[in-house]
DNA sequence: ACGAAGCGGAGAAGATGTCTCCACTTTTCC
DNA sequence: GGAAAAGTGGAGACATCTTCTCCGCTTCGT
């Protein structure tokens, strides 16, 4: 157990570690299905992925059994982000910010990814990471809800689930169909957070212009 | 030109009127895609509304030359409603309660129809029919909010392009990956609806209940 | 009752996807 | 420097799925 250990950081897992060109390709691999997933969901073939990454679909079979273990490796850290967001917007001293904070942040991150959300969503990859994530990150909505409706900053009807559901809501149909404009969702979600305040004097501004009737695909 | 004419309704048209059997066969694979497009969209074969029509595929082909021939034949009126719908609304002497029936109304029609929703959104299929009915209605939706920002009951910063984004979000958002509560979309459109008045006392009670944490796929 | 109209569904033809195999190349280590 | 181990590419086996055709048989209408 005491050795030097030249392979710092992995002690019983690092059976064999990897020749230097084949970890090459396999950081090649990764960063190619990060890409390709994240533009067009996770149903690309692993073919595609392969060409992107400049490597024989062999090699890319060698290094993940399936797909579903390509998945799963590069996703593992973008879950783990969801909880630290929910615990940086809680550490926002104002309750309100708090939350829409969260929801801007995790919308910032849904809707730049496809495959993120197709994972979500509907879990015919990476099924069990999810659930354990999810499980993780309820409380910690649940958290930054009931503090803001104790402050009074939140109407109280609202629950923990309509959270996360407003979240995909906006990035999903922000993406679909109406592509044209990037960061369209950030004016609905303006107006959903003003249909979330209790009472409201005036507006809050929409911060980006709508679409033009002929951008609407 | 003036004969008996015992093929009442149909001038030039009716080359040769159908087979009795045939016409009934017609008849059962409109239905059956009606109902299958509704259900899970316009990606499903031919094959699969033939064996749901009870009829073999060699039947659906000669009657429908090609798939977009069927969706067309069936959609045509459904496309034509949207005009009804928006006109009925405009009759509705409250500005506000016209613009709310119709995105109601227009959110019934979509939430249930996957089919409908795909069409309108991708144009895959049935692309001028669509472009043809987008050119009808945007007057009548632009009108609509119009008089309901003039009468200082919608928030002024609101286009007419937002009105069909939103009833597409609530729509889609509804069916994927959260199909545990039908109408779930009445919440969202109720809290959307909070957010898009110019200014609020209190809330507008949402109508149906969140859902459980566990219904969430 | 007979000809024309219509029918079913096997299967051709073509996409597209997952995953294997093995002759060849590159790295590692003595 | 050179042999053994590790890794590679990509053709292609195999499977699935769609669209659409074809033709021997059935049903309808008169």
């Amino acid at each position: 157990m005491t050795e030097n250990s030249a392979d710092c950081g992995a002690d019983v897992r690092a059976v064999r570690p990897l020749r230097r060109d084949a970890e090459r390709n396999r950081q090649r691999i990764l960063k190619a299905a990060a890409e390709v997933f994240n533009e067009r969901g996770l149903d690309v073939s692993l073919d595609e992925i392969a060409r992107h990454a400049g490597v024989g679909v062999g090699t890319v079979y060698r290094r993940f059994r399936t797909k579903e273990e390509l998945i799963e490796a590069l996703f593992m850290d973008r879950l783990d982000s969801v909880a630290t967001i929910a615990d940086e917007a809680y550490a926002n001293p104002d309750a309100w910010c708090g939350l829409v904070s969260f929801m801007e942040r995790m919308a910032e991150i849904m809707a730049g990814d496809v495959g993120l959300r197709q994972m979500l969503m509907f879990a015919t990859y990476g099924r069990d990471l999810v659930a354990v994530a999810r499980q993780r990150n309820e409380p910690l909505v649940a958290r930054l809800v009931q503090r803001a409706q104790a402050a009074g900053q939140l109407r109280a009807d609202i629950q923990r689930t309509d959270i996360p559901f407003i979240v995909f809501m906006l990035t999903e149909a922000a993406h679909l169909g109406y592509a044209a404009t990037p960061g369209i969702w950030r004016r609905y979600l303006t107006l959903v957070l003003d249909g979330m305040q209790p009472r409201r004097e005036g507006v809050t501004p929409l911060p980006v212009v709508a679409m033009r009737p002929d951008e609407m695909e």
